[in-house]
DNA sequence: AATTAATTAGTACATTTGTTCTAAATTAAC
DNA sequence: GTTAATTTAGAACAAATGTACTAATTAATT
């Protein structure tokens, strides 16, 4: 029962580390040493185990927009950290955002299923705005028209900032963090 | 001769429409009408085609800069004729960009070709934005730490919005153009 | 016209990959 | 302790892919 959770694993591991193109089952076999039958026999399609990866995140957010939903305190800190929240989630399932369009392509599925987590996560950012408003941390409210651009922004950048920095600087996780946070701050100066 | 320009411009068609991962060397070559030998015998190695394709990127680039580094008439329209120009020419080579992340895998000398193409590309458009400071287009020049976030932006936003939009809304390329210009126009809100 | 160079088609081979199958081994149930 | 169910390893197969090789055809050169 636990060979599944390992399969899980270290699947996300090399996943992130090589990309999905280069591992195969195999190679997910032999880095838990063990055969490629008994991988197959708990994923019947390796694409079983990208997508289980995929639901994994899914219930992650999720379990981050129960947290956020009930929160009573807002206050300064608190767009900071909503920001390390949602870096760390896609740092840690990010070889899904590194190869969204590989992914869309090989499964069927996850089109949808990437759209519907992006409405959610829409919504709980709006919510936080929208509690940072009341809290008097933004000037002004921020016109309807112009938060739909700028959540258009905030999703290109969230989505495919580890892209451009894997491609680019190649900073480490804590340096790609701080980069990434000002880049999504600096959205929001005008409001500040 | 033309046999070789032919494989490109059908390599082009193809991947920017089903990705680098899906087309191989013999679908290119089908698609021609001509054998996989032939193929072969114009670019011993698949990647060779690609890599050659990525060159044509790197000259259009080239040709614009020096078509914008002489210019003389700064006015309201350059900005978003500077624009639509960029985005041309990434949706042109769109596949590239699609597949950043797979083609710096899979080809060695694309990280640091990309990298150097960026710093042309960073370089060019500072030198627009002197020039639309010196044009009286902006309120104030905008300040050396702010530019270096804003580029940032820009370049994820330019790099990576036909990814968000292919795996979200889908826009055909006129309707993609106006939004991308309108994300990225938003980023100089505060100083126009 | 004859020779040389180039292009092309088709075959062939090695490797990789996903997947299936079978039999052995381990674990659980009674 | 015996039987049944689950898990595992390893072999086997088909399809795909990159690439090399050979022979034929076409084009260029003299």
């Amino acid at each position: 029962m636990q060979t599944k959770r390992r399969i899980l694993d270290s699947a996300l591991e090399l996943y992130n580390e090589f990309g999905i193109s280069t591992v195969t089952s195999r190679h997910i076999a032999k880095d838990l040493r063990i055969s490629a039958g008994n991988l197959h026999y708990h994923f019947k399609r390796t694409e079983d185990i990208i997508y289980e990866l995929y639901q994994d995140l899914v219930n992650e957010f999720d379990k981050r927009f129960l947290l956020w939903e009930n929160i009573t305190n807002i206050d300064n800190q608190s767009m900071s950290d909503f920001i390390r929240d949602s870096f760390e989630i896609v740092y840690k399932y990010r070889f899904i955002f590194l190869n969204v369009i590989e992914l869309s392509n090989r499964i069927n599925i996850f089109k949808s299923g990437y759209n519907e987590l992006r409405l959610k996560r829409e919504y709980q950012f709006k919510d936080i705005c929208n509690k940072l408003t009341d809290a008097g941390y933004f000037k002004i409210r921020i016109p309807e028209h112009t938060l739909s651009i700028m959540l258009s922004q905030i999703f290109i950048i969230s989505d495919f900032y580890l892209s451009y920095n894997q491609i680019g600087n190649g900073l480490e996780k804590d340096a790609a963090l701080a980069e990434y946070g000002s880049l999504i701050i600096a959205l929001f100066k005008p409001y500040l």
